[in-house]
DNA sequence: TAGTGGTCTAGACCACGGC
DNA sequence: CCGTGGTCTAGACCACTAT
């Protein structure tokens, strides 16, 4: 991906930026100039250009000057894996306690991906409810993560809260554990990938940067057996957010330890 | 990125490969075939086909003949995040059971990134103990993750044992917990970033895969002093591995709720 | 040793943002 | 409306791989 041209050029550039000689928000020289400056190509100036965007230190607007990327802050929002209540229902992350959707919320039945039909316990290919809302700080209304919810039809048949427009106070977990008068139990599987288009877009990000990707399931048990699911699935920014959790001991490491 | 001859052809391919028209495994044409079947320029041709790569579908080797990608597998590996021990000490993962050192384990004594240093309480550009890991199933001998373990340079001198090639029976973790006698905490923090090009060459992705990293810090506490730190950080293809956990119940959350 | 991907130069055209 | 980044063609050279 790198001859040594454009090498050449963009450790120059990048050094250049990490020494401070450009600042965040600062343009770069135009192509031509670089060009000029290393004696290379206009071509082969850019390509180091677009090196450096895709490492997270350029922002490549379209006929607009490359300017110095905020750079990556060092501080993460640490989401913490637990559950908690307020007056408001169940959340799960403190950050997020003043959060609001950014944009009105979106509802629709449509066929959820298999990964999700297969959590919800519904055939693959079969309708479900999808909720879907762009989340962020009640204030600066800027998005900082992409939710969406599925529920199976038939759980919304027996239970109609679920599908308004408003689930209620404590929303629809609160709805569940009264519908079923039994407490709901989640799991989280976290992992990540490269954004989609519509996650560049919503979350502004380049296609470089991951997006980390947290399905939660929430499930009521009666006897053992599953009577009630519905799977949440967060998408954020892996340079903004981390996951912070503690390791359970197992009984087979139960302290103190037997000899 | 993608100006329209790049994209017409680069979704030919994609097509092409998602009909089964050409297998995982297959190479692609030469970009002079391509060039001539498109009637574009070489150049364009190729820039199609690095665009795949980047998206997973094609693997791209220097001088060698593109060739179709297994699919990123839909069956991912789940790390359970809960602590377990066997005859052989603590582990964290029941899919590593019975996986090894692929190449030897290094040993050394540098400079830990600054987030690392925060995590052991060592001033930031203090030495430390640095051990590196390349771990995957013994049987294939395939990388799968790359594991760094810090410890500060004062509990080595203290316990040498942890500065030994091989740290007895059970681990460095055992004779922490044997030294002090108490418990040893684990809590990990996991997000994604791009790969380095380490990683890359390590873990055989490309600069497109993200990798997932989990540092995970054990700590041992007396009468709420912290009295001994290790850090373990552990880096892994996105593709490939998730974790799951189970999202706990804090006081405010307690079932049954109260009116 | 022939052929391939990778890179670089040269020069051209386009669409669009800021002056 | 000029200048910019983005794209494409054309043609050249190189290093390495597969044969």
């Amino acid at each position: 991906m790198t001859g040594d041209e454009t090498r050449r050029v963009a450790d120059a550039l990048r050094q250049a930026i990490e020494t401070g000689e450009y600042s965040p928000g600062d343009k770069l020289p135009t192509g031509e100039k670089l060009a000029e400056k290393y004696g290379v190509h206009r071509g082969t100036a850019m390509k180091s250009v677009r090196a450096l965007a895709a490492e997270g230190y350029v922002e490549l607007v379209p006929r607009q000057a490359p300017r110095v990327r905020e750079r990556p802050r060092s501080r993460l929002v640490v989401r913490d894996r637990t559950v908690y209540r307020d007056e408001l229902g169940y959340f799960f992350d403190q950050n997020a306690k003043n959060w609001a959707a950014v944009e009105a919320p979106t509802r629709g039945i449509a066929v959820p991906p298999d990964h999700i039909a297969d959590l919800l316990g519904v055939p693959r290919g079969q309708d479900v409810l999808v909720r879907e809302r762009k989340m962020g700080p009640a204030d600066t209304k800027q998005v900082l993560q992409l939710a969406t919810s599925y529920l199976p039809m038939a759980l919304v048949a027996e239970l109609p809260a679920l599908g308004a427009e408003k689930a209620g106070p404590g929303g629809i977990y609160d709805r569940l554990e009264e519908h079923f008068q039994a407490p709901l139990e989640w799991e989280e599987t976290a992992w990540s990938r490269q954004p989609t288009e519509e996650e560049q877009a919503a979350l502004k990000i380049s296609k470089t940067i991951p997006v980390l990707v947290v399905t939660r399931v929430a499930q009521i048990m009666r006897d053992d057996a599953l009577i009630g699911a519905e799977v949440n699935e967060t998408r954020m920014s892996s340079e903004r957010f981390a996951l912070a959790y503690r390791v359970q001991r197992s009984d087979s490491a139960a302290w103190p330890r037997q000899a």
